[in-house]
DNA sequence: AAAAAAATTAATCAAATGATTAAAATTGTT
DNA sequence: AACAATTTTAATCATTTGATTAATTTTTTT
């Protein structure tokens, strides 16, 4: 009505639409295979307002990825400081996360792992992630002190937390082309796994318990490799 | 000592030399960041001669993908369709096979997830696995139908079994570059994991055994989440 | 040894691409 | 409205890069 134009269009500054275009060619092709005028036609500006705004490409791709980046890293730490909840809710929350986050943007994960394979030290500069020992880290501590057997070192059981649930996306391209997995049937499945990878994690360390302890025997004689070696 | 130079140097084709210059640089960079120039000079060869030997960029990347693609899916094959060995035997030599793999080869599974995510139909003419029904899903059918209550649907299972077995090596550069996770550290750990993967598998099939039959009761009061929603 | 074929190189080309510049359009200020 | 500052554009530049060409060297054939 009035002469204010208060589109959505309008209400994001070009700088931000142009960095918005940017993410989005940047994680689909990797920062090699774009270029500043695919950029230029995804925002729907011209093509020297990239340099205008950000002195380079270059530039720009550090901001894009550090912003992703923190995002990626950083959207947990409050779960994993949250002193109200438990180990295993906080597992549970975790996973509920990433696969929320992931499901909007299935090419994050790769566009990081990317990065992380070209320019490794990057990360050094681009997150200043101080690990001050999460809440969650005092949590397994008191676990392994008090009444569970649970490995001292909890790194393998974090990789599989993550790489049950991260690394279906990654894999997501191939199953597709090769097993016929479309895209509700793998939202499906991460919805799922939503539920399933907590339980298993959960299976991981009982059955650790069980080895380490003797509280439990084994129920079934065709049972293989159940030992600690 | 004759005319006849022996040396290993001489023994392989120069054609042969530049594709094994080109398969360490496109794995090293991916395809789009690296240059022929590159190729030339890490083959120690004249740079027109990937254009002699080889017709273009394209064709020498087509080569080298198709070649690792052919070397990652297929050299299972023979482990998955091996009738005198148990279910669970296989899974321990498909995690044993691959860490295997890649520790010699550590860049393959960030090269294929690449070219997957950039070019995802190229797959169906790179490889040409009309997948046959490998034994080993003969044999899950078997487990599934004569006593153990497996889920029909082997999908999550062999994700996780990839995952966790894959994507160390994808995660593996974050994780020297922010835990501090050296070399022979990491390669301890994936030795470790040889054992351990098809342990915490074992684990989760036969918690989902208990769940299903109820053959066994819980043992802790304080488990959560571990029921079918 | 001479001739032919194959392999290799230096020089060059043409297209792509990141970046810049100068002008035009828009917005803000007085 | 007039002026200034900011934003946007078209045109252009300089470098990079995949590819080619013509000449040179090496190997093979006769």
């Amino acid at each position: 009505m009035s002469e204010h134009n208060t589109n959505k269009e309008e209400l994001t500054s070009t700088e931000v639409k142009i960095k918005e275009a940017a993410k989005r060619v940047f994680t689909r092709k990797g920062y090699a295979a774009t270029r500043t005028r695919d950029i230029a036609e995804e925002s729907g500006f011209n093509l020297a307002l990239i340099n205008y705004y950000f002195r380079s490409k270059e530039k720009l791709f550090d901001i894009v990825m550090t912003e992703q980046l923190q995002m990626f890293v950083f959207s947990v730490t409050p779960l994993l400081n949250d002193t109200t909840t438990t180990l295993r809710e906080k597992f549970h929350a975790l996973v509920t996360h990433y696969i929320d986050m992931l499901t909007e943007n299935p090419a994050l994960p790769f566009f990081i792992m990317n990065e992380i394979n070209v320019n490794p030290q990057g990360l050094l500069t681009k997150i200043r992630m101080n690990i001050q020992f999460p809440y969650i880290m005092v949590q397994w501590q008191e676990e392994v002190t008090n009444n569970k057997n649970l490995p001292e070192n909890p790194m393998h059981i974090f990789i599989n937390l993550l790489a049950m649930t991260v690394f279906p996306f990654i894999a997501a391209p191939m199953m597709r082309a090769k097993l016929g997995v479309e895209q509700d049937i793998f939202n499906n499945m991460m919805e799922e796994r939503k539920t399933l990878i907590p339980q298993w994690i959960e299976q991981m360390l009982a059955g650790n318990t069980a080895i380490n302890t003797d509280e439990k025997e084994t129920k079934t004689g065709t049972q293989k490799g159940n030992h600690k070696k």
